[in-house]
RNA sequence: GCGAGAGUGGCGGAACUGGUAGACGCACUAGACUUAGGAUCUAGCGCCCUUCGGGUGUGGGGGUUCAACUCCCCCCUCUCGCACCA
């Protein structure tokens, strides 16, 4: 053992000693201050399932990072934490261990809550809430019966999406690929009577306004445009010959009317069985019919059916030119969208081509593409462009856009039709059949019908003294004490709803609520949501990109219409960051490729972690976890706080204004790299977040550091320019390893507190180089490269770079055609 | 099928508005210090050819340019999203 004490990294002492100090005094505490800028960094809070896991830490550390930063540059941030703590696996586990939801999910948020704090998150825990509180929940009842009241909540009987082993009714964002987004078994149709919020009154500004999110992803933004899907086009009258109804269609297409040789109608639409009631063709129909409804659930997600139909035996007439046309119901028409019928018109759509060459239905071309004529002989597919109509009595000879006008006006004067924009967003269903949530504030009263809570009797609380059977039924429907109520109109005897809301509802506001948890006058305190709001950046994983960012797009809107805010947007900027994945598969349980955070922090410390999981991969990539890299991460910081603790034991007091005229070589090499990486550095973090770079940046300073301080050095390095360095570097990874840094600032004679200090800048000055690597090529290709001073002229550099040995060599006999001088980068020689 | 994104050493990943491809880290190899080292330090590390020195190289093929990972065209592969939306 050489006389050398060892010098030891002692994470655990320091990050417990952090960790105190910044819960003991509040460190992270933010309040209004309208003096100050602010800035809202936001995390998806998470579900309290018992653990945090590696995404969780990557996704908040990321967050941590940017609001450590944003306070160091000067601003008041406001970083809040909490639980999403409503949802079935509590009430899963209470069925299970016989347990009650609420003591599940409490343990878990605790627990939670402690790894949290233990990888030194910088929250305001004062903040702090949980959606299954009633202090929190009261206020989403509360914006229900508002809501109820406006007409944008209703109740219908409708086909739901039904979950068997969760029980329960499904959102269709909540259906993945015909699969229960949560347990990922196949969801059935079903009949069934529920709340909806009527999402669709907003379905033009949710998609006007994605134009304005500048901040997000294209990506999501993509995925929220063909999510709400609007398509603009008219709807139509057809007559039904013989019978009083009407077919009414829509279509994006009313220029091609004249071509419609036949009607689709969906299986399902109400008019099949009337239409062909008494028809030959009845029961033919009638099988048809129940043999689709069999394959379509019993196909799986993603398969597409032959295209099939039955003709109905009836006609309806087309009111532009009185046509007879057939109807006919087919399995690829969609009751769910539009009107559920739709005219055909085989040449110029790819489907109804298909159909009408399968049934030997005539085709009727009526638009002709500008460079071709099509023929009915040699059509081999349908031709979907736009063009100019033919064989379309007086609209002939107009091209589609102002045909769709024309006809669209005609329809209107006549009164059989008028232009109409569809969405293929739907309401959003909101009841579920389950205990663990929101009780939904309504009463059914026989004698006056669906009558909402009234504000002052709310929060109606969860009943906390229920059993759980094995059936897996909510507790609530049959819970009397809960159900027997009186009606707040007649005050005779009524029910209340027994459904409980889905718990998308309390993640698409909580946002706001952080502003103010403990408001109790209503649900937002106006000053504190015009100060906070919008989040000015908001960090999760792109598996929310439609339902939980569409769902908080929408409630802001709401709640700004209930006079709530006055914001219309959520979120300014959105980061969603990749997947953290294993082996190459993302980590799960099945694979056994999962590593436990807690294990890692155990024997790297929470730092570690934390500088892997920011060094591995740009934020919005997808991280490979890599336990040699977590070994390189914590050697790392071991140098660094080696070279810390040899180089700055003895002196606070060499802090000094430096002067680089009188720093030897060395010394200004190591200055200039210090304002070099804190440009790199700064540069980093505010473009795009590559937190990447920006460590490897640091770790070519440390680099620089040991190698000039070396016992291969000749020249000494001035004390001055070593306290700066290290200086930098532990303000630069701060907001990334915070302990570690914290902790060695202090013990470098520093007394304000890290936490305090200002982001460094940089001297431009001194962060040029004195000397700069010119490359010189011939014909493109390196043949030697040229020390020279940074403002050298370019016919200077020309000159040197000729009068080069190796490029003299190369040149050789060949003729110099061209020289290209690039400043400050490169020449380039062509010579033949 | 449609839409979006991505293909760079053994691996994770760098490369500004076209201008030294492979920063930084991991792994690996050799050496130093050591009773020992999985600690630390030094050096090397795309591929090919015999060292000097060359050649070649960013999924494949064309093109533009003095110069292409970067721009244009065609193709291949992977990931994600949508999927009969009339």
């Amino acid at each position: 053992m050489t006389s050398e004490p060892e010098i030891k990294y002692d994470f655990n002492a320091i990050e417990q000693k952090w960790r105190e100090r910044w819960l003991s005094t509040h460190a992270f505490k933010a309040s209004e201050d309208p003096s100050r800028k602010k800035y809202y960094q936001l995390e998806m809070f998470p579900y309290p399932s018992g653990r945090i896991h590696m995404g969780h830490v990557r996704n908040y550390t990321i967050g941590d990072v940017v609001a450590r930063y944003k306070r160091m540059k000067g601003f008041n941030v406001l970083h809040p934490m909490g639980w999403d703590a409503f949802g079935l696996p509590a009430e899963n586990a209470a069925i299970k261990n016989n347990t009650h939801p609420a003591k599940w999910t409490y343990e878990n948020i605790d627990y939670m809550k402690k790894q949290l704090q233990r990888m030194g998150f910088s929250y305001d825990w004062n903040r702090e809430l949980a959606t299954c509180n009633p202090d929190y929940y009261r206020w989403e009842q509360l914006f229900f019966v508002k809501l109820f009241k406006k007409g944008l909540v209703y109740q219908k009987k409708t086909t739901v999406n039904w979950c068997e082993d969760c029980q329960t009714v499904l959102a269709n964002e909540q259906v993945i690929d015909g699969l229960c987004w949560r347990c990922d078994h196949q969801v059935q149709p079903r009949e069934m009577n529920g709340w909806f919020f009527k999402i669709t009154d907003y379905a033009e500004e949710l998609l006007a306004e994605c134009d304005n999110l500048t901040g997000w992803p294209e990506k999501v933004l993509t995925m929220q445009r063909n999510w709400i899907g609007k398509s603009v086009g008219a709807e139509v009258d057809f007559p039904v010959e013989g019978m009083d109804d009407i077919l009414q269609i829509f279509t994006t297409r009313p220029d091609t009317i004249f071509g419609a040789t036949f009607m689709s109608i969906a299986p399902e639409h109400p008019l099949v069985e009337k239409l062909s009631k008494g028809t030959t063709h009845e029961k033919e129909v009638a099988e048809f019919v129940l043999r689709t409804k069999n394959l379509k659930q019993g196909k799986k997600p993603g398969e597409e059916l032959e295209k099939e139909g039955v003709f109905t035996g009836r006609y309806c007439i087309n009111p532009f030119n009185d046509e007879r046309i057939p109807i006919y119901t087919a399995n690829f028409v969609l009751m769910e969208y539009g009107t559920g019928a739709v005219m055909a018109v085989p040449a110029h759509d790819q489907r109804d081509f298909e159909f009408a060459q399968k049934y030997g239905i005539p085709i009727k071309i009526v638009i002709q593409p500008a460079n071709r004529t099509l023929e009915i002989s040699s059509l081999e597919a349908a031709y979907c462009e736009s063009g100019v109509l033919t064989g379309s009595a007086e609209f002939d000879g107009l091209d589609s856009e102002k045909a769709q006008e024309a006809i669209i006006n005609h329809a209107a004067q006549k009164g059989f039709g008028k232009a109409r924009t569809t969405f293929r967003l739907r309401d959003w269903g909101i009841s579920r059949q389950r205990y663990w949530g929101a009780p939904i504030p309504m009463i059914s009263c026989q004698k006056c019908g669906m009558q909402p809570v009234p504000e002052e009797d709310l929060p109606i609380s969860l009943p906390t003294d229920v059993k759980f059977d094995k059936s897996g039924k909510s507790p609530l429907h049959t819970l009397k004490s809960f159900y027997q109520t009186t009606c707040p109109s007649c005050q005779g005897e009524a029910r209340r709803e027994t459904d409980t809301m889905d718990t998308f509802v309390e993640s698409s506001w909580y946002f706001a609520r952080y502003t103010c948890p403990d408001f109790t006058d209503g649900p937002l305190k106006k000053e504190a949501v015009d100060y906070w709001l919008s989040v000015d950046q908001y960090i999760g994983g792109v598996e929310h990109a439609i339902l939980h960012l569409l769902y908080s797009r929408f409630f802001t809107k709401i709640m700004r219409d209930l006079g709530y805010l006055t914001i219309d947007e959520p979120f300014k900027n959105l980061l969603t960051q990749g997947m953290v994945i294993k082996d190459g598969s993302k980590m799960s349980k099945s694979k056994g490729n999962v590593v436990d955070p807690n294990d890692l922090v155990e024997k790297y410390g929470a730092d570690t972690v934390r500088l892997f999981s920011l060094f591995a991969a740009p934020p919005e990539r997808d991280l490979e976890w890599n336990d040699q890299g977590v070994e390189g991460a914590f050697r790392f910081l071991n140098r660094v706080y080696r070279f810390i603790v040899a180089n700055c034991d003895s002196t606070s007091k060499a802090r000094t204004e430096i002067d680089p005229d009188r720093l030897n070589n060395a010394s200004r090499t190591l200055h200039r790299k210090t304002h070099q990486t804190i440009r790199k550095v700064s540069g980093d973090i505010e473009v795009n977040f590559h937190f990447n770079t920006a460590i490897s940046a640091v770790m070519e300073l440390t680099n620089t550091m040991f190698s000039l301080t070396g016992e291969a050095t000749t020249e000494k390095i001035d004390q001055t320019v070593i306290r700066e360095a290290v200086d930098s570097v532990l303000l630069l990874l701060y907001p990334m390893v915070p302990h570690f840094c914290a902790e060695l600032w202090e013990q470098t004679g520093h007394l304000d507190s890290l936490d305090h200090t200002a982001w460094p800048g940089f001297n431009p000055e001194a962060a040029k180089e004195d000397e700069l690597t010119i490359v010189i090529q011939v014909n493109g290709k390196v043949r030697g490269r040229l020390q020279v001073a940074p403002d050298i002229s370019e016919e200077d550099l020309k000159q040197q770079a000729l009068a080069d040995e190796k490029i003299q060599k190369f040149i050789g006999e060949t003729k110099i055609r061209k020289v290209i001088v690039v400043k400050n980068k490169l020449v380039n020689v062509v010579a033949n």
